[in-house]
DNA sequence: TCGTTTTAGTAAATCGTTTTAGTAACATAT
DNA sequence: ATATGTTACTAAAACGATTTACTAAAACGA
């Protein structure tokens, strides 16, 4: 009785759905499709992907293979495909960590391009550990990325596949980087700094472990020496610490204060740490911008709502995400080995808001 | 002569790297290992996923395998060994988009517990269109992904795979929805603002493609009516726009105040729109909160260092991530159809910081 | 010494595609 | 009447692993 039911059941079933393959509930592959078509798969691969040779087919079975792939629900297994064509059309996508707005903007940045190119990517954080980051890296080779983004990671050697690094700065083979205009940066805060006035400028240094921290400093101190003034060892502290926390500006400018130093405005490495400095400050009951003005760098969408509304440097992080994106594609379309640049250099901005004003003549 | 050259060079080349598959860039694959083996792939793929069968190897072979495939470097092929062993160790994530704090939140517990199970990711944005979420369905199925977690997405109709959905509201069979506990984040947050003293609150509501919005909006009323109060339709405004910046809770509020109602505080659909809504409220004057208190939801990162710090209804983002990847694993573990329960709820905290104060006793 | 284990492997099938190299049947051209 | 195309396909190899089902030789036991 049970099982009477249960054959009337399934007759229905294949009678709905046409054919053997798909009354049980597991994907129809090629062969099933050719079989119940009484094809070759031949002949349907070289329908369905419309190759050279379909032209030879005519219009009538080529209807009646696209309808039966629709009927039956037909998916070509990626896996397959990709280990026969010698293409997985996947990148990897190398950060620090996910959530932070820096890293963030980039991947949306990359996303958009890689989605539009038909690529999908995998994505690993490294967490500033070193022996993570390389056996990522060795992980993503073995599933077969044909490609890499790294975003702000140190990438110290070359790889048998095309990387583009966002914000690296080592020369590497085959690597290219996609770097902000740090030069230009520099002179647009400190400029903005020193025309309001500001001659005792305080400056939160990037983490150890930050890609951009070196020539930020180097470019900051390059941008203040031509000004005639020097950014005071005394009013310089590194950031500690790798949350993506406003925490770890907060602790730096608490450090800074207890020093006792007098100060008139700060360039912060970032915008979170200006966040977390402009808190510090306040607590210490010194006005933001009336009495310490505060520079941050990226501009982050919350950058625009904090109050006071950050003044800071905007990296143009998406833009920053795409053009990594789009250059590795052509790396991997120019046959891999036509020596594209070196390094890509994009252009910073100064947004002026409410963080910064003109120094108080005491 | 330049042949001659050319083959010295060669045979250098062959004695330090000691065999002809690794001369050429291209990776060495099982075959040419055992080719330079003299043993068989059969042989050496046992030894070096030390199958049952690999008792059988003796002590001395399976130091030379190891030591040929370290010194060839060689890496099996992802494809390859996913296709045999019909198992890709790649999950499917799907999000409206990337650089919101929530997704990222969200990811980043997804990630580590996915990262520590030797599973990748691919993910992919939906960008709140229907056509395009369906899309990419299909497509992440295609490349056999083992399972799904939507974050955020309006998943409308069962699938092959397993899928769990952060914040998913519909009961679908086969999908398992990780939500808050939003009665009690209603509670909460109504309570807190209750409790201040305040009877007239707006609300900014969500977006009609926010999986939350409804049931975030019955509760709050249900919360509200339990207290003999209700939230006024004239203080109610929704949020328009996808963009994940302050700007659209800017809107909403500028769009709330010019109608002139009186109001004492506003319980923000999100931390972002919270932020939005102090700078508007702020620009017409009015102190926050010492005029009108505003509630956030989420606490993000950006939360605690706003100014006014938000007070806030802590989801647990990272947990749900987290919790999310747990479930999904272990549906496909306990063979797909061990029957996971169809719904995960987790707690709600409320954080109280500066932004919100009792009511003025006017 | 014959039969059975154990040792140390290997050959071939398989996963689901794409692609190369055909082929059989019919039509057309010379 | 034979060569040449054209039409409508197909068989089999390939991608690079894993796995099932052997096997030859040596060792062991009775």
């Amino acid at each position: 009785m049970a099982i009477s039911d249960a054959m009337s059941k399934n007759g229905e079933r294949v009678n709905k759905k046409k054919t053997i393959a798909a009354q049980n509930g597991d994907p129809v592959n090629l062969k099933d499709l050719a079989l119940h078509l009484g094809l070759s798969p031949t002949t349907l691969s070289v329908v369905l992907n419309d190759s050279p040779q379909a032209v030879t087919i005519p219009a009538e079975t080529k209807k009646r293979i696209f309808e039966a792939a629709l009927d039956l629900n037909y998916r070509p297994n990626y896996l397959a495909r990709s280990l026969r064509v010698q293409k997985t059309k996947t990148m990897g996508v190398i950060v620090p960590e996910l959530s932070d707005d820096y890293s963030a903007m980039v991947l949306n940045g990359v996303e958009s391009v890689l989605s539009t190119a038909g690529y999908f990517y995998l994505t690993a954080s490294h967490l500033h550990r070193d022996e993570l980051l390389e056996r990522l890296l060795r992980l993503l080779v073995e599933r077969q990325v044909e490609g890499i983004i790294a975003v702000n990671t140190p990438i110290r050697h070359e790889s048998a596949l095309p990387i583009v690094n966002v914000s690296g700065h080592e020369d590497i083979d085959g690597v290219t980087n996609v770097v902000l205009n740090h030069r230009q940066a520099a002179e647009l805060g400190i400029g903005h700094l020193y025309d309001l006035g500001h001659r005792r400028i305080a400056a939160l240094k990037g983490q150890e472990f930050s890609a951009d921290t070196v020539i930020r400093w180097e470019t900051i101190h390059e941008a203040a020496n031509k000004r005639g003034i020097s950014i005071d060892p005394t009013l310089t502290v590194q950031l500690q610490g790798d949350a993506p926390s406003p925490e770890i500006g907060y602790a730096a400018m608490k450090s800074l204060l207890a020093k006792g130093e007098h100060f008139t405005a700060v360039f912060a490495f970032n915008d979170l740490s200006a966040i977390g400095a402009i808190r510090a400050l306040e607590e210490e009951g010194l006005r933001v911008p009336a009495e310490v003005s505060v520079l941050g760098f990226d501009d982050i969408y919350a950058a625009a709502f904090h109050n006071p509304a950050l003044t800071t440097i905007r990296q143009p992080l998406f833009e920053m995400g795409s053009l990594a994106a789009v250059t590795l594609l052509d790396k991997l379309a120019s046959g891999n080995e036509e020596k594209s640049p070196q390094t890509l250099r994009v252009e910073p901005t100064l947004i002026v808001r409410e963080s910064t004003a003109r120094v108080l003549n005491k």
